[in-house]
DNA sequence: ATGCACTGGATAGCGCTATTATCCAATGAT
DNA sequence: ATCATTGGATAATAGCGCTATCCAGTGCAT
C-alpha cells in the first residue's frame, strides 16, 4: 500500500503522468481511503510497468494500450475473444488502398494463411496490415514471396505459446501474450537489424577499407 | 518529365506535402525549367514511393528518412559506411537507463553478438536498443534467452543479403537494404502476430465456444 | 489545534511532428 | 489577354503524450 508519490518514485513515472493514466483509464483507480487520499499497491506498479513497456518498447499509442487493458478487464469476455481483441490492438490500423493491387495482395495473404494452416478471423485487421506491406513491396519491385518469413514466424510463435500460462488467472494470460508479442517482436526486429549490419559489413568491408568494429 | 500536379496525382501525395518534402530535403529538386516552373521525372516518383514506404509501413519519422537519404546522396561515403549510417537511422533512438540492469543487459547483448559470430560497431545504437528490450523483459519477469530469435534473424538476414545488388549503382544497394530491412521486417512482425492469433485460437477455442474464423 | 506538505480532481497549456492552408507574384497555355 | 498553375515563403492545424497550474480538503507533526 502506498500513496501516489511513492508509486511515482518506485515506477519512475511522474505524478502528473500517473494522473493522466488514471484519467485515461489505463491505470485502475487506487482504493479510496478518504476523500482526498487513495492507496495504491503492487498491482498498480505492475500495471505501470506494462504500460511503459507497451509504450516505450512496443511504441503503441495510448489509445491502443487502453483497448488492451479494457479487454483484460472485461470479465465477461471469453479468454480467446479477449486475446483476439488485445491482439488486434497491437497492430497499427491500416486502411485499405482500393485497387487491383490491393485485391491481389489480399488474395496472397489468404493463400499464405492457408499454406501455413492458420486459423484467422476474416475480420482480423492483421490481414490488411500484411496486405498493405505486400502492395508496397510490389510497387517497389521487391520479391513478395513471404513463405520463408511465415515459417520462421510460425516456429517462433509456437515456442512462445508454450510458455503462456493459459490455465492461470486470465490477467496473466493476456499480459503474457501481449507482452510476449510486443517485446519479443521488438527483440526479433532488432536482432534482424544487427544481423543485417554484420552481414553487410562482412560482404563489403574487405578491400582495404577499415571494417566497423576493428579500428587500427 | 512532369509538373508537380502530375507528380502529385501519380504518387497520391498531396502537392502541399510534396512541397514539404522538397523543403525538408527528402525529395530532390526538380529541374528548373523557368523561374516558376520545374520538371520532375521518374526518379522523383520512385523517391516518393520510398518515402511513403518508410513513413507508412516502416513508421520512420521524417528526420530519420532524411538521414537515410543524406547517406544515399553523399557520394564521398564508402558504401559500407553509407549502409551503416542508413541502418542506424532505422532504429528508434533509445537512451541508456543507467543502473545494474542496464550493465547486465549490455553484457548479454555482447555475449549474444559473440555467439552468433557477428561483427558490429561498438557504437551501434542497435546495441542499446536491444539492451533496453532485455531490461524490460527482466523487469517484467519474462525469459531473456534470445538465442532462438538471434538464429532466426541470422538465417533471414543472410537470405535477404543474397538478393542485394552490391555491384550495381550505390543508390540501388542502399535502397534495397533499407527497404528490405524495413518492409520485410514489418512483414515478419505481422506474420508473427498472425501465427500468434492462430495458435491461441487453436489452443483455446475448443470447449464449445465458437472459434474465430468459423461462425455457425 | 495549527501550520504545512501532500492529495485527488479538474482544466489548461506545451512541445513535437506531419501535414495542410493561405498568399504571393510570375508565367505559360488558350 | 486572361486565367489556372506554379514555386516559394509563411502560417495554421490536428493529434499525441505529457506537464503545469490551481484548488479545496486532509493527514501528520508539533
Amino acid at each position: 500500500m502506498m500513496r501516489i508519490s511513492e508509486l511515482s518514485e518506485r515506477s519512475g513515472v511522474a505524478i502528473a503522468t500517473i494522473k493522466y493514466y488514471l484519467r485515461e483509464g489505463l491505470l485502475h483507480q487506487g482504493e479510496q481511503v478518504a476523500a482526498t487520499r487513495a492507496a495504491y499497491d503492487d498491482s498498480h506498479l505492475r500495471r505501470l510497468r506494462l504500460i511503459r513497456a507497451l509504450l516505450e518498447v512496443g511504441r503503441l499509442p495510448v489509445a491502443a494500450i487502453k483497448q488492451v487493458i479494457e479487454a483484460v478487464e472485461d470479465e465477461s469476455l471469453p479468454v480467446h475473444r479477449m486475446l483476439g481483441t488485445a491482439h488486434h490492438a497491437l497492430g497499427p490500423a491500416v486502411e485499405p488502398e482500393p485497387g487491383d493491387d490491393w485485391e491481389a495482395a489480399g488474395a496472397q495473404v489468404d493463400r499464405l494463411i492457408g499454406e501455413q494452416g492458420w486459423t484467422i478471423t476474416p475480420e482480423a485487421p492483421t490481414r490488411d496490415e500484411l496486405a498493405q506491406t505486400i502492395v508496397r513491396l510490389r510497387q517497389l519491385g521487391l520479391p513478395t514471396d513471404l513463405t520463408r518469413y511465415a515459417e520462421a514466424a510460425r516456429r517462433l510463435a509456437e515456442a512462445e505459446m508454450d510458455a503462456i500460462p493459459f490455465d492461470g488467472p486470465r490477467e496473466s494470460a493476456v499480459e503474457a501474450v501481449v507482452l510476449g508479442t510486443v517485446l519479443y517482436g521488438r527483440a526479433l526486429d532488432t536482432l534482424r537489424r544487427l544481423a543485417h549490419e554484420s552481414e553487410s559489413a562482412r560482404r563489403l568491408a574487405g578491400a582495404g577499407e577499415d571494417s566497423p568494429g576493428e579500428r587500427p
